[in-house]
RNA sequence: GCCGGGGUGGCGGAAUUGGUAGACGCACAGGACUUAAAAUCCUGGGCCUGGAAACGGGCGUAUGAGUUCGAUUCUCAUCCUCGGCACCA
């Protein structure tokens, strides 16, 4: 008997043993159902991290699972090697990006293997690959054609740290989502892929995501920010412009009547326009030139001092003819709606605030609906009331409520052209150009005739170039290598300028999972037959953090190469059926970060207790979406799990070498021990079988198997107990099968020990035996007013009517039932008695 | 401010969706084995309380109400907490 067991050897030996046998290789030929899971494959910055372990356990887990549930599951993984660190690498150690990619990809594989994880790797992908990234571009320039890359000078988002543009969904509070500096903004010609033109399928489409992870869903329904409202114009009624229509998006066309003024963006092309010659001209164009030099992220802030001028232009009411003034406001975003609001203090917060300080009416045109009884709100003139309510002061709108007004005025406005209803998104268009070099080359010579001309198809991809110089200052270091800058313009020859720009790295991983479900094709990014079999992705797992970048953009992405025919039609509209985002993994109260020093290293973990102990904390230590706080004790917990699993085979292996599994009926067994031990047996199939099936739990699937184990181990055997034995290694090999997707090495070893000669990776999983999960004997609740006042432990056959009987002849039950009145009896069957007594 | 989660022992967490609250694990305590320690195996435990013990009694799932024979679970209010968005007109 080996009572130590050597994870060490062990591990090695089973990760070799898988490797040879290429146990996760599958093609898109089956009889048996697809299954395509997938966890959001890393950057490559050196060493797996304990995030990683998590997020790749979980997948590891489902894999082995479904594979031994009968499905042809496809488990690929990949690498997402494009980005920033690469080129600070460089810039620090003189070496090339891609040296430094690739060796870290050599490295980190190798812990893939170690931590047991199994894929399919001939379908790995490096998206740093021209091979990879020549897709991209062809992708870009199709877009382009259809109006979804288009190019355009814009204030962006700037990183100072980074030395690029950062994408709105990559702004944090503020601060760069990589390296937490201060954004800034800049303005800057870049090119931009065109969300906006799916916003509304993006949007409806989250209601139609069930197996995604609610927080996901609400987050890009509010990133997507559907506003209903109405544009309505406003027409200037004096000065230079006269005649003009400054169109005002709101959602509360039904306040029109209230507006006092009109707020203009200061960036707004009408605002020096509207204030030229009169005698303001100059405050106007010096309270302009202030606003802009604020930073555009700090001006945005709510508590940022609401300041305007006013243009000395007016405009006329829509729908009283009103004449009221125009303003510049610096609250006022140029990038929502049409860059003008219509002010109405009475019932708009900044709007009173603004009317406040600057001595402007407020005019009520919505009154509380009250219910009797109710307080009445504080007047307009002290605050803002923003509820809705029925109109008044609004000509022959009054009396309407807000509701009707909503709808009627944007339609008693368009028959006067001067309105309609309208939607408004908080979604931007995805700005995709980065001033750096580890990424994909955008495919466009710039040429000063025909302007930016997309590189010719035939021609791609457009290669990086190797004698380019990091270090670290200035510019797009694309723009130093003289031999890619200077070409020749495709359409008329003359000398071209290539764009320097590389492309966001979000755009490799919005198509990575196309990619997977094709072995390597020279020819094509992917072969449609191959997503039509294997898409969409049935489980996705990764962390919450790209509830608004990474998952968004993929959902874009995915429908633009629908559209654009790489995808086939059949294949449905959403890339993933099922998501799963994975908790943070802390140590002491934060997320494990190098900055807080509270990194634990996966490898060590393995060294010290393996693979398996890594992999079985990691899913029993709290539900898959939970934060999981590192406990080392909690490590070694399950580390002695392990060793008291190996014991428990060792330690009987005498009593059930030599016989098989209990393949008898239920019935048959009338030892009582033997019974109660198979019941618990097939109690604990049945509870993991669920768990998995629903939603993962792999917490408590693990705490079942080691109830099993525990009740393994008081059950004590004869030799010459032929039944008895055969219920044990029924047991025993049921917990090895269990236990398999989650500690696979360890199980792999319990499996040849017990005499198999298959691998217990490619076995099928077992169903529990109805008969055997049923108990003969029941214990039933009794209760007196609700109370907890006995168990009574009967035959399951007992009849409902006498279980009453039964429960009030209990000698506790029956103290309190005496002297006392019995109102009503509730028999919940096989569940519990409760006597209401008076 | 708005939206969405969530408050259960010393800790991580269970509880078949209304039916024995605290499974399983960690930490802790006691015992066995050992010259000893480690490892291992066994036992114990929500809190208060009566009893020498066997065995009872009361209170308990953030707080307060409600529905119900019965509430961690459903309803309302309050407090706290985490996450997201945030001058979006």
């Amino acid at each position: 008997m080996n009572e130590i067991y050597d994870h060490k050897a062990t591990e090695s030996r089973w990760q070799d043993a898988w490797r040879k046998l290429h146990v996760f290789e599958v093609d898109a030929i089956s009889n048996k159902p697809k299954y395509y899971i997938l966890e959001m494959f890393p950057y490559p910055s050196g060493t797996i991290h304990m995030g990683h372990v998590r997020n790749y356990t979980m997948g590891d887990a489902m894999a082995r699972y479904k594979a031994a549930r009968g499905f042809n599951v496809m488990h690929p993984m990949g690498w997402d090697a494009f980005g920033l660190p690469a080129e600070n690498a460089a810039i620090k150690h003189k070496t090339h990006p891609a040296k430094w990619t690739y060796s870290n990809i050599a490295y980190m594989k190798r812990q893939f293997e170690r931590m047991g994880w199994l894929f399919d790797w001939r379908r790995e992908a490096a998206t740093c690959a021209p091979d990879y990234y020549r897709w991209e571009q062809l992708f870009f320039i199709q877009m382009l054609e259809k109006g979804l890359a288009y190019r355009k000078l814009s204030s962006v988002n700037w990183c100072n740290s980074c030395n690029t543009v950062l994408a709105n969904e990559q702004v944090e509070e503020g601060k760069c989502w990589r390296c937490e500096n201060d954004v800034t903004t800049k303005e800057l010609t870049q090119w931009f892929y065109k969300v906006t033109a799916y916003a509304e399928e993006l949007l409806a489409g989250c209601d139609k995501l069930p197996g995604w992870d609610e927080r996901v869903t609400t987050m890009q329904r509010h990133w997507i920010g559907k506003s209903e409202g109405a544009e309505l114009l406003f027409e200037v009624a004096d000065g230079p412009k006269k005649g003009v229509k400054i169109p005002v998006f709101t959602t509360r066309p039904d306040t029109v009547g209230g507006v006092s003024f009109l707020s203009l963006a200061p960036e707004h092309a009408l605002t020096l326009e509207l204030a030229r010659g009169a005698n303001i001209e100059a405050r106007v164009a010096a309270f302009v030139d202030k606003v802009r030099k604020i930073d555009k992220i700090k001006r945005s802030a709510e508590n940022f001092e609401k300041e305007g001028v006013a243009l000395g232009a007016h405009v006329l009411n829509p729908v009283t003819g009103e004449k009221v003034p125009v303003f510049a406001a610096n609250f006022v975003l140029m990038d929502y709606g049409s860059g003008a609001v219509m002010a109405v203090p009475a019932h708009d917060v900044r709007d009173h605030a603004f009317a406040k300080k600057y001595g402007l009416p407020i005019k009520q045109v919505i009154a509380p609906l009250l219910e009797s009884g109710a307080e009445l709100p504080r007047p307009v003139s002290e605050a803002a009331y923003t509820e809705p309510g029925r109109l008044v002061n609004s000509g022959e709108f009054t009396g309407l409520t807000s509701e009707d007004a909503k709808r009627k005025i944007p339609q008693w406005l368009e028959k006067k052209g001067a309105g309609h209803p309208t939607v408004n998104y908080k979604l931007r268009d995805w700005g995709i150009s980065r001033q750096r070099y580890w990424g994909t080359p955008i495919p466009i010579i710039h040429c000063e005739k025909c302007g930016p001309v997309p590189v010719p198809k035939h021609e791609l991809p457009v290669v990086l170039p190797e004698d380019v110089e990091f270090t670290g200052e200035g510019a797009s270091p694309l723009s130093k290598s003289a031999v890619f800058v200077n070409v020749p313009c495709p359409k008329c020859g003359a000398l071209g300028r290539r764009d320097t720009d590389t492309m966001d790295t979000f755009v490799e991983s919005s198509w990575y999972y196309l990619r997977f479900c094709s072995l390597p094709t020279p020819d094509k990014p992917f072969r449609p037959e191959d997503v039509a079999y294997w898409g969409p992705i049935d489980q996705y797992i990764g962390g919450i953090e790209h509830a608004t970048m990474h998952l968004l953009y993929f959902r874009f992405f995915h429908r633009v190469l629908q559209d654009l025919g790489w995808i086939p039609a059949g294949v449905a509209r959403e890339p993933a059926t099922n998501l799963l985002n994975q908790g943070i993994v802390y140590k002491d109260g934060a997320k494990m970060s190098k900055s807080k020093g509270n990194v634990v290293d996966p490898d060590s973990i393995i060294e010290r207790f393996g693979a398996d102990t890594a992999r079985l904390f990691i899913l029993f230590a709290a539900p898959p979406e939970k934060v999981i706080e590192w406990s080392d004790q909690g490590v070694e917990g399950s580390y002695r799990f392990i060793g008291r699993v190996w014991r428990m085979l060792q330690g009987n292996i005498s009593l059930i070498q030599d016989v098989k599994p209990y393949a008898g009926q239920q019935s048959a067994l009338n030892h009582a021990e033997a019974k109660k031990l198979r019941t618990k047996t097939h109690q604990t199939i049945q509870k993991v079988t669920n768990d998995l099936d629903h939603d993962f739990r792999f917490n408590t699937a693990i705490s079942a198997i080691m109830e099993l184990v525990n009740e393994i181990y008081s059950f004590k055997v004869e030799l010459n107990d032929q039944t008895g034995r055969e219920v044990l290694r029924e047991s025993i090999e049921t917990v090895v099968r269990l236990l398999c997707p989650f500690a696979p090495h360890v199980t792999e070893e319990l499996w040849r020990l017990l005499g198999h000669d298959s691998l217990l990776t490619l076995e099928k999983w077992r169903d529990h035996d109805a008969q055997a999960v049923l108990l003969d004997v029941i214990t039933i609740v009794v209760q007196v007013n609700g109370k907890h006042r006995a168990n009574l432990t009967i035959s399951k056959d007992v009849p409902k009517d006498e279980i009453a009987a039964m429960a009030s002849k209990d000698p506790h039950v029956v103290a309190h039932l005496k002297d006392k009145e019995l109102v009503r009896t509730v028999v919940v069957p096989g569940r519990l008695v409760n006597f209401v007594v008076k």
